[in-house]
DNA sequence: AAGACTCGTAACTAAGTAAGTTACATGAAA
DNA sequence: TTTCATGTAACTTACTTAGTTACGAGTCTT
């Protein structure tokens, strides 16, 4: 995994979900769909979705992946899209707290703008252009 | 120096560099700006500004800072502002891939806007607010 | 109550990334 | 020729994160 890929590998995992809402899938089950650790998956998923215990338990979608938008499971992330550095570094330097300023200006204007792009993006909709892809593979195997 | 923060510290730098425009600072010169190595600064800012090698070079802008964008500086570092992973881990994967177009399609679509952002600031905007913080320091040491 | 199952989490290892450092070849000016 | 400065390779160090092992705690079945 290259960096900031939490995003990438979480919808991975939850698209998975998605598609088999009527029970809950165990991160051991969820760690063989994207060929990690289950230990990985826990920790990687571990506030975003809803677990059980014991046996029969597992991990869910707490909502219908229509009403699940990417802009809710990045800001649950808890992560910056954009990481910039601005924490100072030579404190003091007046150029240094210039330049920090803008950009975390730009930052905030930004993340506001992502965040409204991706809020028009759910989990339905990755869903969808997988089973259009799934299609798409049958009827290419059948042709050939 | 935290992840990304090559955009902040090659600000910084530039900058520095607008402040002296009549003469050509050296790396080590720089270097001391901000509290770094002569290499460190050498690797930063290669090919985005113009240098002179031997006895009175350094590093000067190529233009004047009103003309140079941090939109320009940021692609000219050659690095997205949004670091997804986009890489496929579980190759024939399809729900692996349609997370990735949809990231990707988002990615593009964002970096057009964020480029758009950044094209409205000015190396000299960051200097001109250089200028109003060091004013400001000045009017409050005199009042103290 | 006992056993099986699964999450939650700590602790450690391994791998990858980037800064920092040293060293030196190349080019340019005095 | 000497001095100065970039360009770059090679190495070290620090940090982050994935991967792994282990085990406690909660939950269901029998």
């Amino acid at each position: 995994m290259k960096r900031n890929s939490r995003l990438s590998s979480t919808l991975h995992i939850l698209v998975h979900m998605a598609e088999t809402q009527e029970r809950a899938l165990t991160s051991e089950q969820l760690a063989t769909f994207i060929h990690t650790n289950p230990v990985v998956v826990r920790r990687t998923i571990a506030g975003i979705v809803t677990s059980s215990r014991g046996h029969g338990g597992g991990w869910q979608l707490g909502r219908a992946p229509e009403k699940i938008s990417l802009a809710e499971i990045s800001a649950a992330l808890g992560e910056t899209l954009l990481p910039f550095g601005t924490e100072p570094e030579s404190p003091g330097c007046l150029v240094e707290q210039a330049v920090i300023a803008a950009l975390d200006d730009f930052r905030v204007a930004a993340e506001r703008l992502l965040a409204e792009k991706l809020s028009r993006i759910t989990l339905a909709d990755l869903a969808a252009d997988f089973h259009r892809r799934y299609e798409l593979i049958g009827v290419t195997s059948h042709a050939v």
